[in-house]
DNA sequence: TCAATAGTTGAACAACTGTTCCAATGTTCA
DNA sequence: TGAACATTGGAACAGTTGTTCAACTATTGA
């Protein structure tokens, strides 16, 4: 059985069926969206080593400045949008703000990045 | 017994220690570079749409285009980056060009993400 | 209260990045 | 071979971003 028109298609059939599925299985904005935003918060140097040191241990934005070797005002530009992305929590003892991973969740995802950097 | 010098230093003595011990545990400076690349290179919406399309299946540079909406040269240009990185490899199939997700890690790193993102 | 320490904020600037446009390459089929 | 399709490459442009600098708030201790 032939189709009724002789033009070919660029493309297979099947392609539209593949594109329609694929883009269902895509998250929703907002999840999407939220994804980039932390893995994007991730791949600058500054912040993923701000974040590498406080799966150590809490720190406060002098000890960060000095670990790092960066001034505490880029560290502290830095932990603003860490902690408006909820991946840091801060609490202040005295003069000191101290800074931690909000969760296990932050703590597992720097772990698999950190697999990953490593193999071959 | 107290130091001889008056001059009460600007730190506890226990933030050097910290500081050593903390900078001690990061990785080094390769692997750092290499972590920020990979979350810098799905912190890139069309990126990271790439990514979560190819955790499907195999796709060419066609198809992508047509799925995210997006101009084939810049689905083309973003492949480029995320095959430098290993975290996609090709395979030429008669004009096409099909991409997958490198290896299982990739897979691993964007199923974390995902998870993260859709907490709360 | 004043001085010193700790941290935050906003503006500005340089550096980087993603897309577009167009040309070039590679592949298939007639 | 020539035409059409699929992908890649480079230059250029706008938009974003990270750091610096300086001013500002907050806390402590004298």
């Amino acid at each position: 059985m032939m189709p009724m028109t002789t033009e070919c298609a660029p493309h297979e059939q099947a392609d539209e069926a593949t594109i329609a599925r694929v883009q269902q299985s895509m998250p929703d904005t907002h999840t999407l969206a939220r994804m980039s935003e932390i893995f994007g918060a991730l791949g600058d140097p500054t912040r993923l080593r701000i974040a590498l040191a406080l799966c150590r241990q809490p720190l406060c934005v002098h000890d960060l400045s000095q670990i790092l070797g960066v001034s505490e005002s880029a560290v502290s530009h830095q932990l603003r949008t860490l902690r408006m992305l909820r991946l840091v929590t801060s609490r202040r003892a005295g003069k000191r703000v101290y800074y931690s991973l909000d969760d296990a969740h932050v703590y597992r995802l720097i772990e698999e990045g950190l697999k990953h950097a490593q193999e071959r």
